[in-house]
DNA sequence: TAACAAACAGTCAAGCCTGTCGGTTTGTTG
DNA sequence: CAACAAACCGACAGGCTTGACTGTTTGTTA
C-alpha cells in the first residue's frame, strides 16, 4: 500500500489473472453452452493451470457469478459506446435499432443468453443474475430513450422502449436457432416505421 | 395387424411407455434444465425402469430429439386451441396478445427454451430443433395473423405480425429470468393500441 | 537476508452420466 | 403349445467433473 513494488505486484498479478479467466469462461459459454463449460476447459483455454484457477475461484459457482458481472459490466459499457455514436436526424430511429439487433446478436449476449437460461433453475446464479440484468435493463431503457432522443419516463414513451428492447431480446433469441439477417432487417423497418409515427419526438429532426 | 389381440398389444405398451418418458422429460427440462435433465432422472421420473428406458430411447440424443419433436406438435396445438377461442370485436387485438403472452410464459415455452439454448452447441439438436421451429413459426404467424382478423401475407401486415411474435418472445425470456407481470401488462396494452393504430384491419369490429 | 504469505502447479478420490450387456417376462405367431 | 421376438430389468465399465490436498515458486516484509 505505502510502499512501491520493484518486481511484478501480486495484486497486478491477480488481477490479470482473473480477467484472463473470465475472458476464457465467456468464450467457452459462446462455443460450448454453459454445460459444456467446465473449470477444466477454462483453464485449458486460460493457459492456466487448474491449480491456479481454483486458487482464484475456489469453487465454480465463484468462476460463474464473476464471470455474470463481468458479462453485465461488458455489455453496459459496450451498448453505451455504440449507442453514443448513433447519427441524430433522419434515419435515426432505424440507426439506433440497428445497434440494439447488432448487441443482442452479438457472442457477449450469447454468453448472458447461456447464463440467463442455466440461472433458471441454479438459486446461487439466479441472484446474480438478476441483481445485475436489473441494473443492465435499467440502463439499456435510459440509453435508448437518449439515443431516440426521447424522454424514457413518459408513460406512454416508456413502454414503446421497453418493448423495442424486449423486441431485440426476442430477435436475438431467434437469432441464436437460425439467423436470417433478411428477416430481421424487414422487421426492424417495420419497427422504426411505428415508432416514428407513435413517439412524440422533442428533437424531431435535428443536427448536433 | 389382422388378429384381434386379447391382452394388451405391444404397439399401446410402446405407445404409453414412449408418452410417459416424453412427459417426464418435459417436467425435467422445466424442472432441473437440460443439463440437469440426465436419463436416469427422466426413468426415475416417468416411473419408468433404466432399462426400459434405454429400449425405448438407445441413446440420449433419441430421446431429445424426440422430446423436440413432441414439444413443437404440443406448442402448435396449444396455440391453435387458445387462439380459436379469442374473441372478436372490441379488445380483440389485446385479448389475442394476452394469450400470445400467456402461452411464451407457460412451462412448455420454458420447455422449448431449454432446448433452443441446448441445441445451439449441439449439431444434432441443432437439425431436430431448426427443421421444426421453422414449422410452428409459419404456424404461429398464420393463426395470430387470423387471430388478428389481418391478412398475415400482405407488405406491412406481414412484418407487424413478426414483430409481434418476436416480442412476445422475448417477453417470455425476460419472464424466465424475473417475473413481471405488471410491466408486461403494460407493455401489451401499448402494442396493442400500436397494432389497432397501424394494421389495416379487414373485419374491424366484427362479432361473428 | 530470513521468514512469511500469496500465487501457482499437479494429483487424487468421490460422484454422476452414458451406453453396453446378460438375463427375465410378456405378447405374437405358426 | 412351442418357438420366437419384443418389451423390460438391473448391474457394470469407462469417461468426465468437481473440490480437496500436498508441494513448489514468487513476492512481501521485518
Amino acid at each position: 500500500m505505502t510502499t512501491q513494488p520493484l518486481r511484478v505486484p501480486q495484486e497486478e498479478r491477480t488481477r490479470a489473472m482473473r480477467a484472463r479467466l473470465l475472458e476464457a469462461t465467456v468464450e467457452c459459454l459462446v462455443e460450448v453452452g454453459f454445460s459444456g463449460t467446465s473449470t477444466t476447459l477454462v483453464s485449458k483455454r486460460a493457459g492456466v493451470s487448474r491449480g491456479a484457477q481454483v486458487h482464484h475461484f475456489p469453487t465454480k459457482n465463484d468462476l460463474v457469478v464473476a464471470a455474470v458481472e463481468h458479462i453485465s459490466t461488458s455489455r453496459g459499457d459496450e451498448l453505451a459506446s455504440t449507442l453514443a455514436e448513433a447519427p441524430t436526424g433522419e434515419g435515426r430511429t432505424r440507426a439506433v435499432l440497428e445497434i440494439l439487433a447488432a448487441h443482442f446478436t452479438a457472442p457477449i449476449f450469447t454468453a448472458a443468453l447461456e447464463l440467463w437460461v442455466a440461472a433458471r433453475t441454479d438459486p446461487q446464479l439466479s441472484e446474480a443474475v438478476q441483481r445485475l440484468e436489473q441494473r443492465v435493463g435499467r440502463q439499456s431503457h435510459q440509453l435508448t430513450a437518449d439515443a431516440l432522443g426521447v424522454d424514457g419516463a413518459a408513460p406512454g414513451t416508456r413502454e414503446l422502449v421497453q418493448a423495442t428492447l424486449d423486441l431485440v431480446r426476442g430477435l436475438g433469441l431467434a437469432n441464436t436457432i437460425s439467423d436470417d439477417a433478411k428477416r430481421r432487417a424487414r422487421i426492424l423497418d417495420a419497427w422504426a416505421a411505428t415508432l416514428d409515427a407513435q413517439l412524440p419526438r422533442t428533437t424531431p429532426t435535428q443536427g448536433v
